[in-house]
DNA sequence: TAAAACAGGTTTATTATGTAAACTAGTCTC
DNA sequence: GAGACTAGTTTACATAATAAACCTGTTTTA
């Protein structure tokens, strides 16, 4: 199925592969939607940094942003997207792979 | 051992999980050392970028660089450090936690 | 009730980084 | 000895991540 498992180290998907992006995932996946106030705090980045690349996500069709209010306070939250799973496990299954032999 | 596996994920040693210098470490990490246009062809990378890449390595201390002739010709070889093969080890077991989960 | 402090983010700006294209020094071939 | 080739290196560019500053609205406090 998988050709040279080398060189398919340069096709890993950069954009699951950044650490930043990696970890948003990796939380999103065990939950079926996320707040941006908890994201920040299990994960430990800026909130500048977590605003960029949750974008990125979005417009990579990995992640599905909901836009809401809470009382009167803004709520923002993320879900996985169907290609968001899908990257992310191919993604797992790649590095799996790579660490084995 | 470990603090928070989610968190951790920020700490990954970027100069191994660079794709590039990921493949040329697990190569190296296979043979006890190796040449610059073995490198070239198993990993798929250009030649400036494989340069660059082991400029790098070298620079981290992570990888030894020996040039020679062959013949009348130039010969560049590679060889882990053991703070290089130290690095990569951690890397993988840090990998091997976050796929675990 | 005006001012100050805070919540929840976003935008802009600054670095750093990876990558490719162009270059170099020397060798071989015709 | 002119041109092509080998084995790389250097430079220049384009992306990318990160931090700092900013913004809109809300709550607190004096």
């Amino acid at each position: 199925m998988s050709g040279d498992p080398l060189k398919s180290i340069l096709d890993l998907d950069r954009m699951v592969h950044e650490p930043a992006r990696l970890a948003i995932l990796t939380v999103l996946s065990a939950a079926a939607e996320v707040e941006f106030l908890f994201l920040l705090k299990v994960t430990g980045l800026s909130k500048g940094n977590l605003s960029a690349q949750t974008q990125k996500l979005e417009a990579a069709g990995f992640v599905k942003t909901r836009k809401a209010f809470r009382g009167r306070m803004p709520v923002t939250s993320f879900k996985l997207t169907a290609e968001g799973k899908k990257a992310l496990a191919a993604y797992r299954d790649q590095m799996r792979t790579l660490l084995a032999p």
